[in-house]
DNA sequence: CTTTTCAGTGTACGCACGTTCACTGAAATT
DNA sequence: AATTTCAGTGAACGTGCGTACACTGAAAAG
């Protein structure tokens, strides 16, 4: 959603130079500031990675003034670290989505989901797998840390699938991690090939067969 | 190999402040200090990434004067490439030695050696699953592609397996990427519990667990 | 209406960076 | 023995960086 907002432009200040600039109380202009710096930042983080994104650069794309930039967070790494929160706020809405279907075929479905949200903020995604083992420490915990509650989360959907009542907590995150894992892979081919449908339609059949694959070893799992 | 070399002083300069330094032909003492800038990179690599590392700090870290530099490398995204080089002969090494083993238990066996070879050179691992998505775009495209044919090698190991003789091309190039995803988030697992012999005992065996359900679902493929 | 708050401004600073260039001196070539 | 090659040196440059500081002016609080 901030994304479409983000993407559109791509040359544009995004705070000084446009007419929203101007209203608002103080707090919705300040918090519309910080937005701008978050979309801007993410916007340059498409080229390099968070330890190469200076606070100049971050400040002159979205129009203002550098010294600004502390009324706001106290380093890059902070800057980061919110970043972290809201691309999580997108994967968390991703899971949410794809509970809310009743999915005939679920891995279908999924992957459609899946396609769907990396489709919707690519940039959210792309900042996520290449922070997750980037240079700033700070965010490199955060994410390890969403990641291991999205797995928890995963977990305790797959426990209220009907086959799975009787799969003690440690095979069930043992097979959640597994699925994240394959997630996060299929969801780093997608941006690879972002722009060929063709190419893409190949990334989904391919993901498509490995959870079917994973699905027939969870059905044969300790009951051979 | 290499690695302990790198590992062992840690605050040492490679070539000014070493005896070895003064010995040797032309293009073996060449050799030498190309080999200490990579070492040197490496070490720095374990706090940073390549995008937030400089040249300066580099040469320092070597021993040697900033412009002597340019006698080796063009930039550091081409020592960069360099290094995926170097790292993959690693992996490499890894892949032709679970090969030899004759393997009464596969999956065990692969993931000792797993193990054992992250253990080895863990800066290489690191590096590797650092810039595979950092800001260094031609990296990024040497890794992928190195990646790439490593899979394909996985793929014609894999047909060489007694129960695998009538699988078709494609499912074996899925299954085999989705080994090496799976192989890849071991490693990351094992980097982060490094040092700690009771968390690599359970990232062993839950990454066991994985390959078996991996496995099983092998077995039961396209015959219900 | 007066005072206070505070997001954003503009200048100025010291510093580390990448890169240039002319150089040195020992090894390699002749 | 004379000449050429070339890895490593050292000074110098312009640039962009993070951050400090005093400031402005409009919104918020009194």
């Amino acid at each position: 959603m901030r994304e479409a907002g983000a993407g559109r432009g791509d040359r544009v200040g995004a705070v000084a130079e446009e007419a929203s600039g101007a209203v608002g109380t103080r707090q919705e202009r300040k918090r519309r500031t910080r937005q701008a710096l978050l979309d801007s930042a993410l916007r340059l983080l498409a080229d390099t990675s968070l330890a190469g994104l200076s606070l100049r650069e971050v400040t002159r794309e979205a129009g203002i003034v550098p010294t600004a930039f502390y009324r706001h967070f106290p380093s890059i790494g902070e800057l980061g670290v919110a970043l972290v929160e809201e691309s999580m706020r997108t994967l968390r809405a991703m899971l949410r989505s794809a509970r809310r279907k009743p999915a005939d075929d679920a891995i279908r479905g999924s992957v459609a989901i899946l396609v769907q949200q990396v489709g919707r903020s690519p940039s959210h995604f792309r900042f996520l797998i290449r922070e997750r083992y980037g240079g700033v420490a700070e965010v490199r915990k955060s994410i390890a840390g969403e990641l291991r509650l999205l797995g928890s989360e995963l977990a305790t959907d797959l426990a209220r699938y009907p086959g799975m009542a009787d799969w003690d907590a440690d095979d069930l995150r043992m097979v959640a991690d597994l699925m994240v894992g394959a997630m996060l892979s299929v969801v780093t081919a997608l941006l690879d090939v972002s722009g060929d449908p063709r190419a893409e339609a190949e990334v989904v059949s391919v993901a498509e067969q490995q959870l079917r694959l994973i699905a027939l070893g969870m059905a044969h799992w300790r009951r051979p």
